[in-house]
DNA sequence: GGAATATATATCGCGGTACGATATAACAGG
DNA sequence: CCTGTTATATCGTACCGCGATATATATTCC
C-alpha cells in the first residue's frame, strides 16, 4: 500500500495551491487564500476555497484542528504529504520535459 | 514587451499536455492521445483530447495542417509557444516552491 | 460613539470542463 | 473475411471553478 499515493483527480489546480500552502505549516481558511495569493499571483475566492477544502477533508489529505477564535485551522495529515510530494515531483519532471521539447524544437 | 501571454483558465491540465506534446513538432489527434500517455502516464481519451484541441485552436494556440490521409495534424502557433513556455516556468517555480517548503517542514 | 474597512467563514448557482461511452470508417494481418 | 489497430468525432453526465452573496466580529479612523 505504500506506495498508493492519492491522486487529485481532474480539477486538481486549486487543491494542489492548498496543499502546497499548508505544506509551510498549518492555516486557516483565510489565510490560505492570502497565502495561494502571494504565491501564484492570483487571488482564490472563498467558493473556490472552501469548496476545495472540504473536498480535500473528505479525501483525508487535510484534516481540521481546533477552532481558535473564529480561525478554523487545517493540517496536512501523512498522506496529504505525500500527495503534494509526488504531485510536485510528478509536476516537475513535466515541466523540465516540456522546457526540454521547447529549448530543441525552437529557433 | 507587451507579452500579454494568454492564460490557459482553469482547466488547464489536459490542455496543457496537448501543448507540451506539440512541443515537439506538430501530431495529430491520435498521435497525442499516445504521446500523452507516455508522458503523464494516463491515458486521454477521445473525449478529452477532441473537445480540448477545439478549444486551443478557437483560442488560436494551436492551428490545423492539411489533412493527410486520415490524419488531422495540428501545429503550435508563436502565441501557443509562447503559453507553453510561460506555463511551464511557471509550474516550474510553484512546484520548486512548494518541495521547498515540504523540504522544511518535513523530517 | 459611529462608520468604514478588514478579518473570517459559508453557500448558491451558472458556466464550463473532463472523460467515459459510443459511433464511424479505413486499413493491416492472419 | 474477420479481428484488431489507427483515426476522428460527438453526446451526456458528473463535477469543478469561481464570482456573487450573506453573515459576523474586530479594528481603525474621524
Amino acid at each position: 500500500m505504500s506506495d498508493e499515493v492519492f491522486d487529485l483527480g481532474r480539477f486538481a489546480e486549486p487543491s494542489l495551491y492548498i496543499l502546497v500552502s499548508l505544506s509551510e505549516g498549518p492555516k486557516h481558511g483565510y489565510a490560505i487564500m492570502t497565502d495561494v495569493e502571494a504565491i501564484t499571483g492570483s487571488p482564490m475566492g472563498p467558493g473556490t476555497l472552501y469548496g476545495a477544502l472540504a473536498r480535500l477533508e473528505k479525501r483525508g489529505l487535510i484534516e481540521a484542528l481546533e477552532p481558535h477564535d473564529r480561525r478554523r485551522p487545517y493540517r496536512l495529515t501523512g498522506i496529504g504529504e505525500a500527495t503534494v510530494r509526488a504531485q510536485l515531483e510528478r509536476i516537475k519532471g513535466f515541466a523540465a520535459t516540456g522546457l526540454d521539447r521547447l529549448g530543441e524544437a525552437s529557433t
